[in-house]
DNA sequence: CCCGATTCTCGTCAACTTGACGACAAAGCG
DNA sequence: CGCTTTGTCGTCAAGTTGACGAGAATCGGG
């Protein structure tokens, strides 16, 4: 661009935007991820209207006048899954603008929430059943709106690469949780079985992770279960300090990291 | 993409986005970065309009219609800094839209470049001094333009996140570099020390990161070292497949990952 | 009330990786 | 010809991982 052609517009105290610049309609698109049932699932609606009417899709919607990002991203959360959901919610990227929707050039900013499994979710206004599929299957036998399939792996992968360093996995739990439960989120968002001596030793070893209640479970089968709580500022990356939109600062915790195990 | 369903209004060729969708004008920046002198450097541009006339700024600019979001880095490139530059593109993160453009709204989509050190840089045709900063001068002394300062801290902390488990270091070297280069890359990005023996060792005994030439260097002091290449693949990511737009999908190569000395 | 099943937790041990460092190899320089 | 510089190979203690044994604490059924 050249920054010659920004131009003054009278009357107008500040510089305007160069006026050969796009104007582009924004959508944010959510992946939001949950642990149902001891597997990864991701949230998606059926579609209500054209384009793709009937399709699967991520949950999204047009950006709209003096909205932010993560506003924009909230709201589309409420008003098509009823949910104002806990969690951890950051930016995964920006897909587009050219050739990915039929309507014409859009800019997608995808965005990434990993929530405790919060109950089912009304259908929104303008869009069909809201419900929760399994990712795997999807991933697979995938045919979802637009670029969204590509969007949704994408998501799976910043996930299961985020557990190995970051305390993110404490997202998918509720405010209390045992060390198993930590487990079988890793267990169902990498696919694997992990063996629950190493891994308690590794996570109970871990400073900053998790932080001892001095409670624990009852009425379960089996013996009865310490419960901690995710560790003050562990899951806090930038997002939570300000209201700026950007990507995601998530602190590094795991130290050395817990891999995934390599086929 | 189902153009069947499309609907579209009369004597409008673009159906259908919604009317209260917002309409926003989208910048491209770039935090370029390369090792100079031993030393991470930064590409800034002195801004030769306004806003923030005079000021330091990441190279970047509008995205113009019909432009993707990597052509339009590539582009800003060009035109500011005179380089096709070689190296490692990839999308860092979109801020905005509000509170960070005195014109109003802008939604901005960050890139980083990693890249040799090519040689400067013919100012750019409506922009003043082109110029290699040192990164971390720029990351205390900063009183850049816009957000720019907090993109290029997000910009540098990817960098030295992603040295510690992809191919990506090689991305600041020429097309044949030895063992030591490549040290003094991570030395530079990290701002520290590292032995010598330990790194070669590392270096030389991950699989899929560097591929023997058979050659040496000669004519520097000291014993001459064999001259490497970045195995093939390695710092491919999906980006250099498609014309897709979206963020970055690098395969993880060091396993276990190369970490930095903690404090 | 005892017994097995279940689940959580602690401990042990070999294999591997890291960090620190000694030693040698191969060039240039006086 | 030594001396310096730089790259490469080895060695070794300390720490981490992966595999697994064994005990602790609860529930449910005979």
């Amino acid at each position: 661009m050249n920054r010659a052609d920004e131009t003054t517009r009278p009357g107008d105290g500040d510089p305007a935007v160069p006026p050969d610049a796009a104007l582009l309609p924004v959508t944010v698109d959510v992946v939001a991820l949950t642990v149902r049932d001891d597997a990864l699932q991701v949230l998606l609606v059926e579609r209500g209207v054209d384009p793709f009417r009937g399709a699967l899709a991520l949950p999204g919607g047009f950006v709209l006048p003096g909205e932010g990002l993560t506003a924009a991203a909230t709201r589309e959360l409420a008003e098509e899954a009823g949910v104002a959901p806990p969690g951890h919610l950051e930016q995964l990227g920006t897909y587009g603008p050219l050739g990915r929707d039929p309507r014409g050039p859009v800019l997608s900013v995808a965005h990434l929430l990993l929530a405790p499994d919060f109950g089912v979710v009304r259908p929104g206004s303008d869009a069909g059943a809201v419900a929760w599929h399994p990712a795997t299957e999807v991933l697979d036998g995938a045919t979802l709106a637009f670029d969204h399939a590509r969007i949704l792996a994408d998501g799976v992968e910043r996930a299961r690469s985020k557990l190995e360093y970051s305390p993110l996995a404490t997202a998918f739990c509720g405010p209390e949780f045992t060390v198993a439960e930590l487990r079988r989120v890793y267990e169902a968002v990498w696919g694997v079985r992990l063996d629950p001596r190493n891994f308690s030793r590794k996570a109970t070893g871990t400073p900053g992770l998790l932080e001892e209640t001095g409670r624990t479970t009852s009425g379960g089968a089996g013996r009865p279960a310490a419960l901690y709580r995710a560790a003050a500022g562990g899951s806090a990356g930038r997002r939570d300090t300000g209201v700026e939109d950007g990507p995601a600062v998530v602190r590094a915790v795991i130290d050395p990291p817990l891999l995934r195990p390599r086929a």
